[in-house]
DNA sequence: GTTGCCATGTAAGGTGTTACATGATTTA
DNA sequence: TAAATCATGTAACACCTTACATGGCAAC
């Protein structure tokens, strides 16, 4: 799946500049893209080309231009489309679990370095995704059922780190049992 | 990380083909790469030229020369440097929380809908990874602390299809209450 | 007789990242 | 006076994917 959807979502929401949308991304766990600049202003082209989003230009003194972007009927309509599409199940890039793999050849006190080294990271997360949804600011409040999805969703991230924690020490039991 | 240090890692057991290597790859989950020719044959030559691995070729008749790489020292420094350096959160692209994001546009149905397929996929994968730490006769086994190792990085995916089917229950509850 | 396995590789393109570039305004 | 915010954009490149290409052998 590609950022496009994302944005249209975002868009669907309220007209936003690429600075904005870009913000967005950066202040969000779950929109997992860095929101680089070469991405969102090129697939705002993009969608714009398309007549997904139409665009509005707001000229600034001394600014560069102010270009807001708003979802047309089309995009609202593909946009929906893609919600309807087949779900497809998460992707999961866990290069720790590759380094355990080969992590035999380690002393036991290097091991267990490296096992809290990632028991910290994994916290500092943890700790990050439940400050995010303690703001939680930065995207309006919609209807009682949209509330509800979007909690739950921040929910799956903060489950995700905290099965991790729970993982990692059963590992630590295990491997001293 | 790059798919380097998986090959690498795969090495470090037993010298292997391009051929071979593709095949672990695509059998199991947490090699999570597609496995493809391009990357692995490509990846192969760079680890040769930078002395990483060594090759050693088998002529066959009538079937292209085998060409069966095998680990280096310097290549086995270059893995062990990697495993004790940083470790690195997981990264997770869940594209179905950004499909729920956007999802109260859709009817009660739809959405029961959508949940329900999301499920489906959710219990194929299970199945799947299930099945292959079943199997798991493509990896030679070790010591008794790699053994440990290696039925937790299984356990790591079990447990995360079957966190996720959890939290996809508890969505269902809370949307209904 | 079609499918799958063995074994190599190439072409083309999608998706994403970091870093560079400008330049005024506000905040510490 | 250094840094952050606003606001746009480009350059270069890392990484990964699907599909294409060859061709013999074995199995069903």
């Amino acid at each position: 799946m590609s950022i496009q959807y994302a944005i249209l979502g975002l868009l669907s929401w309220q007209p936003l500049t690429g600075y904005d949308i870009k913000k967005m991304f950066s202040d969000s766990t779950f929109l997992y893209w860095s929101g680089n600049n070469n991405q969102i202003y090129r697939t705002l082209v993009q969608l714009h080309k398309s007549g997904l989003v139409s665009r509005e230009i707001q000229e600034q003194e001394n600014l560069p231009d102010r270009k807001i972007y708003s979802i047309t009927d089309k995009g609202s309509k593909v946009l929906r489309d893609w919600v309807l599409s087949e779900p497809q199940v998460p992707q999961l890039r866990h290069p720790f679990l590759i380094q355990l793999a080969w992590a035999d050849q380690l002393t036991d006190n290097e091991l267990e370095n490296l096992l809290n080294r990632y028991q910290e990271e994994l916290e500092m997360q943890l700790l990050m995704v439940k400050e995010q949804t303690e703001r939680k600011k930065s995207f309006p409040d919609r209807s009682a059922r949209e509330n509800k999805l979007w909690s739950t969703i921040s929910e799956n991230w903060i489950r995700f780190y905290s099965n991790e924690l729970i993982w990692l020490a059963d590992l630590r039991k295990n491997l001293s049992a």
